[in-house]
DNA sequence: CGAGAATGCTTGGACGTCCAACTATCGGAC
DNA sequence: GTCCGATAGTTGGACGTCCAAGCATTCTCG
């Protein structure tokens, strides 16, 4: 994979500061940083995935409403939880619904919204992928533990300040 | 922008701990918390760049051009440098020439090879882009100096062991 | 020197994301 | 009670990404 003999963050990085931008340097690292983890994680995620023919929208939305209490959730609250666009929602919930992982069902009392409900065939499907994305994924990120806290503290400010959640 | 009131992100958590996948737990915050902060930055970075009309793949094309010493580079070596598959770079070397702020270039001496060189006018372009993106989202984070650092270090070592680079 | 492997780029198709526009339904205010 | 704005979901179009396949050129090695 490491087609570089140099970190082409570092790089980018000298170039800022030689043009006088030393201000932006550090953001400037930080977001190609975040954008350069996200493709490799997304990467590894899909091939996780790829055996169970899931993509991670679609495993989002099945562990989703295999979290919730009664196994369905109307779409608005899912594109709320996801932060995703309701359009995305649709297109997830459309492709799931034809391999039979999911289905539609009206609002008892709204008839504006529609539920998607996990089938069983979906909840297992959604387990075998768990335990995938658990073993060859979250449990082998490649830094330690302190570097996993210290991450996940700081993108929690992040996005508190940028008014996620 | 916020419309739940908990962390979406302490919320899965959470659930994996109850489901006794404790060891994922902190993997799986991570990484979740990488992608949401890539969309927020994202949405972040678009906006910036929309009044130039261009993308971050044909800011982060222009931009690597611009550093070039030549102003020109192989297709294969944009690709390698940006981490993106061919096609992308095809793409986007395409929509940028329709602008008129890259050409195509016969190499010299391997007629298997296309470079791509940047223009007066898109270098114009990327230097109003550039300073548009370091005043809106590169020197404006929303953490402090110390969290970016942090980020910088975990990111680098995570890439690292990735083969990044 | 010549055949097969490797490299460089493009094309067409699948997928996911967003936006804008549209339809349907609900809810509040006068 | 009715109208008008807000909410819910879908559709079609634009864009970016990847993959597989294809074509041209160059390299390697027997």
């Amino acid at each position: 994979m490491a087609k570089l003999a140099f970190d082409p963050i570092d790089e980018a990085r000298r170039q800022w500061e030689e043009h006088g931008w030393e201000e932006a340097a550090p953001g400037m690292a930080a977001v190609t940083s975040i954008v350069r983890a996200q493709q490799i994680l997304m990467a590894r995620v899909e091939e996780a995935l790829r055996p169970h023919d899931l993509t991670f929208s679609r495993y989002e939305l099945l562990q989703l409403l295999a979290f919730s209490k009664a196994g369905a959730l109307p779409l608005s609250r899912i594109g709320a939880r996801l932060q995703v666009h309701p359009a995305s929602i649709t297109n997830a919930v459309d492709r799931c619904e034809k391999r039979g992982l999911v289905q539609r069902v009206p609002h008892p009392t709204d008839r504006r919204t529609t539920l998607a409900e996990i089938t069983s065939q979906g909840r297992e499907v959604v387990a075998k992928a768990t335990e995938n994305l658990n073993r060859e994924v979250f449990t082998a990120m490649g830094i330690g533990n302190e570097d996993i806290s210290a991450l996940n503290g700081v993108l929690k400010r992040f996005r508190e300040a940028h008014g996620d959640y």
